[in-house]
DNA sequence: TTGCCTGATGACTGACTGGTCAGTATTGTA
DNA sequence: TACAATACTGACCAGTCAGTCATCAGGCAA
């Protein structure tokens, strides 16, 4: 899930399986993902390290080699979490039409949000707020402030092509981020997602997308 | 918080200071809201029994005359704060100007949303899903569906009187949830708060109205 | 006044676990 | 082969805290 590079994967083939020697990078991956899978299963307080150490396949001292303490571990873990995938998708390119661009642009953020490691997170993040708060701040710039920049840049960008208008289009992309997280965050509960149907993603997305090109239809109603 | 009744405070005034002989559900509320207050600063895992106990003016060993346990005392915790104030939104009366009405409901579900209360119960419960899944439907059945569902009924109210109309509208109730929810969990954030503006919680229930009007506009624009 | 009843108490216990470190296994080098 | 270097191990320790229970004291009936 950290993604392994593959001069990692090289060396892993390379040497022989045997429990020593193996790329510091590698063995903290394994830590980083064995800790993901536990923390995302248990919460920060009901994960043990032997646990983690465990799913890892490494005695719990070796974690201490990679972290200086649990607290320190899960705060790694989101954060990597976190850049590694706002990397990904910051490799995305720009096109010139501004309306595709917005259409791929909230699709790759739909799929983001959709995706269930990003709830995950997200609950993990929510749930600790109160111990380590500098991880809300940290979230809230790397993900809820850094997308809905780029939203409303591509919404101002449909607005000179006239694809959006009227008086709100100024200053929705929150509005817009509210609707798809919201929706995101709903539909990983099983009975809010079946109460409503939310259950296809792509229906939901469809959903949202009517609803705000509504909102912001180039043309006002009443004109006179 | 819970609101102690009229009666206890009675009860409370005429008895004595003394350890002993208190009314058992004047100790429930005071170890309940004693909980509340604990918990909402550091979380179930990280509040002692003996926090709870200090702050509540009673004994550890008293709490468990009262509560199996300390997770027992968090879900009644949970459940008391949501049902009593779910409770004070019940006796609000119903109008017959469906757009009165669904004003008022909006800006009811908003007061309800944007109290730091509930931002705490939130995090609290979604921090503690892992262990106490059912705490999940519990919150998704009295709070989001509940709401969802008075919503819809007032805006169909309103669709019958021409105030909003187009093919949105029949199924618009969740999108009015997710704008009005996801702007409270923001501004609960500083961060976000202070990067796009939401200080004035009024300011943040006009724009959100604006946007669903428009959205819902009674005639549509391409009629054609 | 006496003595029982019962709610309340808080010192205590035992299980649990984060973190340590002396020791072990493996690799590299001479 | 011998020795050095070091990643790794896991038994252990010390601190913590949920939950228990012997004891206490206020209330009340006789």
């Amino acid at each position: 899930m950290t993604g392994e590079s593959v001069a990692n994967h090289v060396l892993a083939v390379l040497r022989p399986e045997g429990r020593h020697r193996r790329p510091a990078e590698e063995r903290e991956a394994q830590i980083i993902d064995a800790a993901f899978t536990a923390f995302a299963a248990h919460g920060l307080d009901e994960t043990r390290l032997e646990d983690i150490a465990r799913l890892a396949g490494v005695a719990k001292g070796t974690i201490y080699l990679y972290f200086p303490n649990k607290e320190a571990l899960f705060r790694e873990m989101i954060r990597r979490t976190v850049i590694v995938r706002l990397d990904e998708l910051e490799s995305e390119p720009r096109h010139a039409d501004a309306s595709a661009d917005f259409e791929r642009l909230v699709r790759r953020y739909w799929a983001y949000v959709t995706e269930p490691q990003f709830v995950v997170i997200y609950r993990l993040v929510t749930g600790v707020l109160p111990r380590l708060p500098e991880l809300s701040q940290f979230f809230a710039e790397r993900i809820s402030l850094r997308w809905q920049r780029l939203l409303q840049g591509s919404i101002d960008a449909c607005v000179r092509d006239g694809v959006f208008g009227g008086p709100l289009a100024a200053d929705s992309a929150h509005m817009l981020h509210a609707l798809l997280m919201q929706h995101a965050l709903m539909r990983a509960n099983p009975t809010v997602c079946l109460a409503i149907g939310l259950d296809d993603a792509d229906a939901v997305l469809e959903q949202v997308l009517r609803f705000f090109h509504a909102a912001l239809q180039p043309v006002p109603t009443s004109s006179a």
